[in-house]
RNA sequence: GCCGCCUUAGCUCAGUUGGUUAGAGCGCUGGAUUGUGGAUCCAGAGGUCCCUGGUUCGAGCCCUGGAGGCGGUACCA
């Protein structure tokens, strides 16, 4: 090693994106994949695992003759030369799976998911660049019961997690209902829908909950410019058709009743009206699917609190083939937090491997989301006890407070042993910020008459509220008892048991 | 990618027209209390003022270039 090697320290930094958790929030996190995992475990999904990394071509990603395919993906070359990426989401695996293996499985093959995924793309708040997702599909069904089912089960992994009704909800879209809304732009001028430029009116039409109509009118238009100056071109619609078409999106305007009240059953009869498809076409399949849905959510008992039919919603550009959903947080808790979950129907996935068109359909929790929502809607959030904290105040003690941890233990407690060097006082000030609810203290005092002292910190803490002087203070008592030693575990269960009651 | 803002103690920030020794609150360490956390009081430690080059007698402050962070916007299979 040389010595400019010896002197180099690097920055201790976190890659921006990336999260360091620890502690109850992981453990929170941790309990919503379960709670989740255990719904769709219910339902009669399948557990499958697949690896971190794809060949990038599995992910969809083509390389053209650039270095590195980094457009939101971490790629990098194996040693066959051959690009791998790491996952962007959880059904590109899937489908690659599925392709691979499908003469072997179950069909339709239901299966939930959960694991890391990453994209290389500038994080913001709620947006990581790695992040779990929680996701349940079926494969090789195209019946929308499919479909329905997946809100369905949404809820209810929602409803698992504590959400109530009316603080998420599933809003639910379709591909081949936007396309014939678009259709309808032909009625305006020379211009023909062809002509548009399809992809940016989507886009456009997409950024509704955040800029607003008028945002996305202008959007749809001329182009915007947005708080820093910077402007976006726009979709040249005339101003007629932009109208148009929001307010048949919208179910608004002069035929619209434009109710946030409204029940789906008279968003369907709206769009049926306005719409008016051919009898074959896929506008009226995708409200004959819509309707069936419907019939299917309301025999499950999903009620229109929880689901919205929201022709607003596009999601992801290119693998949804009809229905989208997206699920949301209502009221303060989801403000800024984009969406907590979504999905849809991606009919044509497999068959970039195998050529065969297999019907798929799933959903996806974004749990950092989802957690990082709940966490700041709860400013307030208790945190969970940490250990009990087995003290010893001198050298000799050690061994003892080991078997003491390991009683502790023995009884289903968390228990461990102060292993630092330092005195007393330090040894409660560790205790106190592991967030113990009590400690337990041996030290030659104790030991010589067989006995160990039990502090309650929660106790202590509760009584310092009120004390505001030093004489006061150390009048009021130790909030510590003194035990046998052989009483120890009994006399835990007390001091927990009266911290539960306060 | 584009646009804007920002970078001073562990954290959050103040710092006058460019002037000697760069500050506060919180946190941290120690003491008041030789074996007792959280309140109170006292003391202390802690700084490459993001980096680089320049202007100047003199730069935390002004100028060039760079890096990093934040926000908006675009992209998001």
């Amino acid at each position: 090693m040389s010595a400019s090697d010896k002197d180099f320290r690097p920055k201790a930094r976190r890659p921006r994106g990336f999260q360091d958790r620890r502690g109850a929030g992981l453990a929170r996190e941790r309990a919503l994949v379960a709670k989740i995992s255990k719904v769709y475990e219910d339902w009669g999904f399948e557990a499958l695992e697949t690896g971190a990394f794809e060949y990038a071509d599995a992910l969809g990603k083509f390389l053209p003759d650039q270095d590195r395919p980094n457009e939101g993906v971490f790629a990098l070359e194996d040693d066959d030369d051959q690009w791998m990426a790491l996952r962007y989401d959880l059904t590109a695996p899937l489908a690659r799976f599925v392709a691979e293996n499908y003469d072997g499985l179950p069909k339709p093959y239901r299966r939930w998911a959960a694991g890391p995924v990453w994209r290389n793309e500038k994080p913001g708040p709620g947006r990581f660049r790695e992040f779990w997702q929680c996701d349940a599909d079926t494969v090789g069904s195209a019946s929308p019961a499919a479909d329905a089912e997946m809100i369905a089960m949404a809820c209810a992994a929602y409803e698992a997690l504590g959400l109530k009704r009316g603080e998420y909800r599933i809003n639910f879209g379709d591909r081949r209902i936007l396309d014939g809304a678009l259709d309808l732009i032909a009625k305006f001028g020379a211009q023909a829908p062809a002509k548009f430029n399809r992809t940016t009116i989507l886009r456009a039409i997409d950024k509704l909950d955040r800029l607003g109509r008028e945002g996305v009118r202008a959007l749809l238009g001329k182009g915007r410019k947005d708080e820093s100056g910077d402007f976006t071109p726009g979709a040249g619609l005339s101003v007629e058709a932009a109208d148009s078409l929001l307010d048949v999106l919208t179910n608004s305007g002069s035929s619209g009743a434009g109710s946030a009240s409204q029940s789906n059953a008279q968003r369907i009869d709206f769009l049926k009206l306005n719409l008016s498809p051919d009898a074959d076409s896929s506008v009226a399949s995708a409200l004959a699917d819509l309707e069936s849905m419907s019939d299917v959510l309301r025999s499950m008992g999903v009620s229109d609190q929880q689901w919205r039919l929201d022709t607003t919603i596009v999601r992801g550009l290119d693998y949804y083939t009809g229905p989208v959903f997206e699920a949301q947080l209502i009221g303060a808790n989801g403000a800024g937090f984009g969406s907590i979950g979504g999905g849809g129907r991606y009919d044509d996935l497999v068959a970039r491997f195998t050529g065969q068109k297999i019907p798929a359909t799933g959903f996806s929790i974004g749990v950092s989301r989802l957690a990082a929502a709940l966490e700041a809607g709860e400013a307030n959030a208790q945190f969970t006890d940490g250990p009990i904290v087995v003290l010893p105040f001198d050298k000799d003690s050690m061994t003892d407070c080991f078997a003491f941890a390991a009683r502790l233990r023995a009884k289903g407690l968390k228990a461990e042993v102060y292993l630092g060097g330092a005195g007393p006082k330090a040894q409660l000030k560790y205790a106190d910020k592991r967030n113990a609810p009590l400690a337990v203290i041996l030290g030659g005092d104790e030991r010589a008459q067989g006995q160990v002292t039990l502090k309650d910190l929660k106790l202590g803490a509760a009584r310092a509220k009120s004390v505001a002087d030093n004489k006061e203070w150390r009048e009021g008592g130790a909030a510590q008892i003194t035990v046998p030693q052989d009483e120890l575990e009994s006399a835990v269960s007390r001091i927990l048991a009266s911290q539960r009651g306060a």
